[in-house]
DNA sequence: CCGGTGAGTGCACGGTCGTGCACCCGGGGC
DNA sequence: GCCCCGGGTGCACGACCGTGCACTCACCGG
């Protein structure tokens, strides 16, 4: 139950914060057999080594453990967001640029990629509404984004909601695409080409869009 | 255990079929809570009416329960396509005359669609598959269709093949979205017009795409 | 009419679940 | 140096879980 690893003191808070990463972790660990939802109080507590009980000394329940992963995930998310927009938004790479971002994140931090997809649709209540408040964020930071770029400049703050939309649900639609796929590295390659070719379509009808309507 | 209704005879295979049918019901709105991976036999059987293990008769367990239920929630997935491909496919209207095939069907067999959004990443293994697979047919019907359309003539399988993806993942999220939508009518409207545009977006990205690469 | 078949029953088992309660004991403020 | 706070323990409970087994009894084919 307690591992100094050396003579380190490790004061009573840090002692409760390694704790609480360890239930977070078995958590995102065991959640990705099935569902948050099929998960019990009982398995996250055996997989960490603390008894039932203990668990209450640090969520309500597993329900909000459920948002904290959320939170947890959506901060790995957001630094992805902000890798893609480092950079300047020249037009003519940004779609490669972005993808390959993504892949790598995707990669990187798979467990949470995972998590998000799956509890989305089939999480508990709370943890869906957070997952999705969380997505429309992301959608709103991609239109402020796409609001700078100078071939935007006609559009209305409809049409830009409009697009981050359709380009968000697809880079989510790819993500788990991509964690779906068998580890063959040439599926994943005709993932990626995929991807590519339907935000660069998506990207011209945009282009060609504001001047009919 | 046995409502004939009436005199009626009602013989062994019908009441066989009815108890089935029940047994399929009560799994689509149980599960509707959570998820199949948090549905438990004994939760079945007692909505059902029949001791837990008389479920044996009709299934060997709650995933072959799933895919049987992914089966039946494709013949209706399969009618809304044949609706919208029924009629002649000007260009003019067709995005328009598709999405609300799909608002209708999806407030018809809404079960139906949640379930399939639902068990689609959070399911047990084989009913992801089931449903992955049909996706994969629904996106080649696509294709197919699109194929007989004057204006892709010049287009290559894959970029038919890409296109489609795009088109049903749009769909997809479009089903999920009114779904998931408050119950007011114009939250619902504004997911409508937005698919709308969107759709009408990718199209014009369509168009346009040929002529370069 | 008679015998077999098979849907549904009743009971029992070992296991897991969430949770309440009294308790322990070591770090940290006084 | 003492005391208390709080993370972690141990036990017990009632409920629910999947499943095995022996059983009933109404149906249908012979």
């Amino acid at each position: 139950m307690h591992r100094p690893t050396a003579g380190r003191p490790e004061s009573r808070g840090e002692r409760k914060e390694r704790t609480r990463r360890a239930i977070l972790d078995a958590a995102l660990e065991l959640s990705g057999e099935t569902s948050l939802v099929a998960l019990s109080l009982r398995q996250v507590a055996k997989e960490v080594g603390i008894v039932p009980t203990a668990f209450y000394r640090h969520f309500d329940s597993i329900e909000a453990l459920g948002v904290a992963l959320v939170d947890e995930s959506f901060v790995s998310l957001r630094a992805m967001l902000r890798d893609i927009r480092r950079g300047d938004p020249a037009f003519s790479d940004v779609v490669d640029r972005s993808i390959t971002i993504l892949v790598e994140h995707v990669h990187r931090q798979r467990s949470h990629f995972l998590f998000i997809a799956r509890e989305r649709a089939a999480g508990p209540p709370a943890v869906r509404d957070a997952i999705h408040h969380e997505i429309e964020l992301c959608e709103r930071e991609l239109a402020t984004d796409l609001a700078r770029l100078p071939a935007t400049d006609p559009w209305s703050a409809e049409d830009l909601r409009i697009l981050s939309n359709l380009i968000v649900m697809a880079m989510v639609a790819t993500a788990e695409a991509i964690m779906t796929a068998p580890p063959r590295p040439d599926a994943e390659k005709a993932i990626i080409e995929t991807a590519r070719a339907q935000l660069r379509m998506v990207l011209i009808g945009a282009l060609n869009w504001q001047s009919r309507t």
